[in-house]
DNA sequence: GCCGTTTTCGGCCCGACTGTTTTCAGTCG
């Protein structure tokens, strides 16, 4: 039924009314108002049906009077009438080519017209057969080349790759980046895209270098060791196939107008729509070379000369998502975001501490991790291994591990070997059950010096039982965190459906703090709940729910979601230093200051 | 179809690439 409809399954409708608008030869002003109604709808975070509901919809910037009425008729009817007729006499199938590089909404039709492609079903493999079979050459209007590059689309699509995480992208680029700077001074390259930008997901790879000698550097670049493939290497561009079967795309410019090609590239492409908006006014035009006054074309060496000759400052790139950054940029007010420099500790992580918890353990010693937190030059470490296991214990056994593991970091903390610059903070991970209950008894609170409350189970309860849930769970004074709050897993597992605005209203009210969880599949909070955090002033925390040492590293991405929802070191907790966090947990012991005396 | 510290009407981003074409339409980022 439509009133189960996901936001992607609403985004994916939209764009085939857009598409067949397209064919249809509609106004194209028209056809990008319901592509850029899809893009927002498919990036909010609440649930579209549930905006609805509160009589909403036009809340959202793309969707005005016509979309919103339409959206309601698709939820109180099923379908819309208006969406039927424009589908009507169009060929089912031509939706599913789209799918293919290369086809648009034109080409898809006018192949399912001339190759009788009907039933979405099986349409790739039917234009596939026919591709084969030397069909499409004979349409007029297609070639030999275009039947080609049809079967390299299709094998392409069949093959194709989820995205990849962004640490995974991030560590492949600089891996690069270094090889290319080997041996060459003062060579500027970056990433370019949604890279760049820091989103959780990326698709390819593409990075940008500015110099006077690109053939240098694209022989250099074709001769990296992990090349599977070089597709092309041309004057000033070159394509390579990774050894994992990734594509990775370099760009090279003379460093006088890199700053233009590093900007257009960056994207993303509602932050450049906008932008040309704001050139437009000015009498400029925007394009990867630069700005254009009086038909006379500017260079730039700088993305900070770029934006300022627009009249703004330089905006960082995990901000350029068109969400109030250029309005903010030109009244020289964007936010000071967070900076991993700012981060003094990390409050969720699960050591090898023998818990016999029913989720999985940590694989390294506390001794072990505490020396890397300490290393990273942190105060302070969050030991918080999952609850033991409620259904195997006995309450009493819980309270005996539980006490065990206090009295193991009491005597970590007042050892005299330790560095007295440094404390262990007592935690743990705690279910909330599905009634809401925390998964320890009572007593068990009084041995540890905070909590973290996450859902691990029953994910698909509706959004006022879940919510209900939830802030049942949070209620417990020693529950400060909400631990990776929406529950997706990237390319798993959608997040489970919360009323955000309750949630964020009772952590105001009662000083509870919402976890960015750094880890690479949940980087969750999503930044988009960031910024409405942000927004709404409740305090976050940055984790990254490290099961080994080497996963406390992963905190500069749970900094980068930080950063693309607007947040800056006054909204993240951590940024605290130990005395401050230890008067907001009423932690006894002595402070760090008057410990530090006996070094 | 959307949107508004230039507008409730009249605008709405830009350029490259490609293949099939004799001047351009479609697609992409």
């Amino acid at each position: 039924m439509s009133h189960e409809m996901s936001n992607k399954e609403i985004a994916d409708l939209l764009r085939r009314v857009a598409a067949a608008l397209e064919v249809k030869g509609k106004n194209s002003f028209k056809i990008a108002a319901y592509e850029k109604a899809a893009s927002t709808i498919e990036q909010t975070d609440v649930e579209i049906k549930s905006l609805w509901q509160e009589n909403r919809l036009q809340e959202i910037s793309g969707i005005g009077i016509n979309i919103a009425k339409h959206l309601n008729e698709l939820f109180e009817k099923g379908e819309v009438n208006y969406f039927e007729k424009i589908f009507q006499d169009l060929p089912q199938g031509m939706f599913e080519l789209l799918n293919i590089s290369g086809i648009g909404p034109k080409t898809a039709y006018k192949l399912c017209l001339k190759l009788k492609i009907e039933n979405p079903k099986n349409a790739i493999d039917q234009l596939e057969e026919a591709a084969k079979k030397g069909k499409i050459k004979k349409i007029e209007g297609f070639g030999e080349q275009s039947e080609k590059d049809i079967l390299e689309g299709i094998k392409q699509y069949k093959n194709r790759d989820e995205r990849m995480l962004l640490p995974f992208a991030w560590e492949l680029s600089q891996k690069i980046i270094n090889y290319l700077e080997k041996d060459e001074k003062n060579l500027r390259i970056d990433p370019l895209g949604s890279l760049r930008r820091m989103s959780s997901t990326i698709g390819d790879i593409d990075l940008a270098v500015a110099t006077d000698k690109p053939q240098e550097i694209i022989k250099k670049f074709i001769k990296f060791p992990e090349i599977k493939e070089i597709i092309v290497a041309g004057k000033n561009t070159a394509r390579i196939i990774h050894q994992n079967g990734r594509q990775i795309d370099l760009k090279t410019m003379k460093p006088e107008a890199y700053g233009a090609l590093l900007q257009h590239f960056t994207g993303s492409k509602q932050h450049n729509i906008h932008l040309r908006e704001v050139a437009i006014k000015k009498g400029l035009s925007l394009s990867e070379y630069g700005i254009k006054r009086q038909g006379k074309l500017e260079n730039f060496h700088f993305e900070k000369e770029f934006y300022k000759a627009l009249g703004m400052e330089w905006i960082p790139p995990e901000l350029r998502e068109d969400k109030g950054e250029i309005e903010a940029a030109q009244k020289n007010k964007l936010p000071k975001l967070i900076e991993l420099k700012d981060i003094r500790g990390d409050l969720h992580i699960h050591s090898d501490f023998p818990i016999e918890s029913s989720h999985d353990l940590g694989a390294d010693s506390i001794e072990i991790l505490a020396k890397k937190a300490q290393d990273l030059g942190y105060e302070y470490l969050g030991l918080s291994e999952h609850n033991p296991s409620f259904s195997q214990h006995s309450s009493q056994q819980i309270l005996d591990i539980l006490k065990r593991k206090r009295e193991k970091i009491d005597k970590l903390n007042y050892s005299r070997t330790r560095k007295l610059s440094f404390s262990i903070i007592n935690s743990l991970e705690i279910d909330i059950k599905p009634d809401g209950n925390l998964a320890i008894p009572e007593k068990g609170f009084d041995f540890l010096d905070l909590a973290i409350a996450s859902i691990h189970s029953s994910f698909k309860m509706n959004q006022k039982e879940m919510t209900k849930r939830v802030l049942h769970g949070l209620v417990h004074p020693k529950v400060k965190i909400f631990g990776h709050p929406t529950g997706r897993k990237l390319g798993e597992r959608e997040p489970y459906n919360l009323n955000w605005e309750q949630i964020f209203s009772f952590c105001l009210k009662n000083n509870k703090w919402l976890e960015i969880n750094a880890f690479p599949n949940r980087l969750d909070l999503p930044d988009s709940l960031v910024y409405k955090a942000v927004k709404a002033g409740v305090k976050m925390i940055i984790d990254t729910d490290s099961h080994t040492v080497d996963q406390l590293n992963l905190m500069i991405y749970g900094i980068s979601v930080a950063r693309r929802g607007w947040a800056t070191k006054n909204d993240i907790i951590n940024t605290m230093s130990y005395n401050q966090i230890a008067k907001l947990l009423n932690l006894k012991g002595l402070p760090l200051s008057k410990m530090k005396g006996g070094e």
